[in-house]
DNA sequence: ACGGTTCCCGGGAACGTTTGCGAGCATCCT
DNA sequence: AGGATGCTCGCAAACGTTCCCGGGAACCGT
């Protein structure tokens, strides 16, 4: 059904060795031959067949993304960067979800290993001795996570959340409240806390809990029980339904609350009142993770860990705290 | 050094041919023997080689989805689906964006084709006579987008636009607004019209426009120089661009101005105030095409064309209208 | 006891491509 | 002029799998 290198080569007169290498190597190949080649090839419509070509080469031209939920508005942003990143070198990329599920994100990796050349995990909620020998069999990058000798993108949130102490510190606020998800870099609270402290900031830890938009609805009401005038969210969605509630319960933002998000998703510039929130750039994520990735099926950059900043974006869900 | 059937054919002392079948036909080859295959299989951590798979058999068990644009909220929850969709049936799927430019959507599929036995194109710009012979060529399944011949499934907005019209028109408001975007079958504004006039309320338009947030910033002033209570917009994104200019500008939602959008994604339920919006069921939706597509596939039910519904989902950004 | 089925299994070709090896030929140097 | 070198190209093997075909064994019937 399909066209052939076969038939390519018997229109243009040579043999398949030659088609072959008019594809992958010109330079060996005489230009009147290839020229005859390519319009033969042209005419006729033949692309190769990734099969034959990957089964022969071991290499499948295709990068594996590992993510816990699509749905997370964080990470389609991180997708459509790969891709763009991912297709200008000439891959494809293979992107599916865990539903944060281990067993499914055991299936899926399975799955997935077989047709690329490389993945990256995110957030892996696998065990690290599995995680390792899964490094040994394949290129892996690790982002979000941390084992030793494997690749990895690591995100710095220290600048944002510096920048956004310091935002709030001007601003007069001085009793803060951080409302913890799960996610690992975030659970030391401590280092939040730190932070915060050092400006001059108490900040009270909730949670953690799941980084749901009820999450945040739910720890509104523990926010203005608190007395806080500032709250830090997990990320955006839970910033979101923080927003949401207070608006319910008829507190003003950012009146007389202030209220910061963490990713910079698409959530938080159509809000109403547009989020405050710590911005982690996808494409930049994106990019390097792919790079890093590309290096390692390269064997070039092996085990390096490239670190990511965050900075504060001030928009209008914060403001001066009112006497 | 990944694991061949070669080797546990000979581990399991049979030949290449039967551990074939233990797999693909186990019913072909004895209990017993079945049972040897399986453990050195397991042993050796045995998983078939996809690229030689697809080669021999010319099935490479995975479908395409080709979007219009990943970061638009709508598509992640159909990704989602069609995913878990797909690998209850055995299928990986490859999907990819063509930031709705043509020449990028043409090396997408040109790409992507070649990869999976049949794929989804979503909202394709495509010239008609181009898809007719992509079709032709392999399993192709159209959403939003209509060629005679082609397998389609169709979202049909009439059920939600006139219970959009009657919840209106139950509190009372007359004189309403629709912000058109670029969407084929909503840009026929007049069969939008004409519901809205069949429930006795007056229906202006505005657009088309690009369907983004701005859009709904840009027409939350006309909307108040128009005189109408209530908005209906081209999908969520524009609605909470209207929301939040109508906020910025000192108007009640649903105080003042009634807000309805269309697709109900997360952003709809997560603004302030939750916004009220026509859902199309993204489940349903990407269940229905990835079914027909296999059914297609499969050479079933070719050539049909399934429709999905929709229906409004009442939130906080309508009300009775104030006198 | 013997021809005919049925059931299991092995041999081997084929899928489309890449690539090492070597043949043929022209070119160049001494 | 003759051998060495370099360029272009063809031959054939190999990648891992599926599946057609045929052989042998066991079993059924008469």
């Amino acid at each position: 059904m399909a066209v052939t290198i076969r038939q390519v080569a018997q229109a243009a007169g040579v043999s398949v060795s030659t088609v072959s290498r008019a594809f992958t190597a010109p330079d060996q190949v005489q230009p009147q031959t290839l020229r005859r080649i390519r319009d033969a090839a042209a005419q006729l419509g033949y692309t190769p067949n990734p099969a034959a070509r990957s089964l022969r080469g071991g290499k499948t031209e295709s990068l594996g993304l590992i993510i816990p939920d699509i749905a997370n508005p964080f990470f389609p942003p991180i997708m459509k960067a790969m891709q763009a990143r991912a297709r200008r070198l000439g891959y494809t990329v293979l992107a599916a979800d865990t539903d944060e599920r281990e067993s499914d994100e055991l299936e899926t990796i399975a799955a997935v290993s077989k047709r690329v050349d490389g993945m990256i995990l995110w957030a892996s909620t696998l065990a690290e001795d599995r995680l390792a020998e899964l490094a040994a069999t394949m290129p892996v990058v690790l982002v979000n996570r941390h084992v030793p000798g494997i690749p990895e993108v690591h995100i710095s949130l220290t600048a944002g959340i510096s920048q956004a102490a310091e935002h709030l510190k001007a601003y007069g606020h001085s009793r803060c409240v951080f409302v913890n998800g799960s996610r690992p870099e975030l659970s030391r609270g401590k280092s939040i806390k730190e932070a915060f402290e050092a400006h001059g900031l108490s900040l009270v830890e909730f949670g953690p809990y799941e980084p749901r938009f009820e999450t945040g609805v739910h720890a509104a009401t523990l926010v203005t029980s608190s007395g806080a005038t500032a709250v830090l969210a997990h990320n955006d969605l839970v910033a979101l339904g923080v927003l949401h509630q207070l608006a319910k319960l008829g507190v003003s933002v950012p009146g007389d609350v202030s209220v910061i998000g963490i990713d910079d998703t698409l959530l938080a510039e159509t809000s109403t009142p547009s989020l405050t929130t710590i911005r982690i750039s996808a494409e930049e994520l994106a990019t390097q993770a792919t790079d890093l990735l590309l290096d390692t099926i390269a064997e070039r950059g092996g085990g390096r860990v490239v670190e990511i900043g965050s900075r504060l974006i001030p928009r209008s869900s914060t403001g001066p705290v009112r006497h």
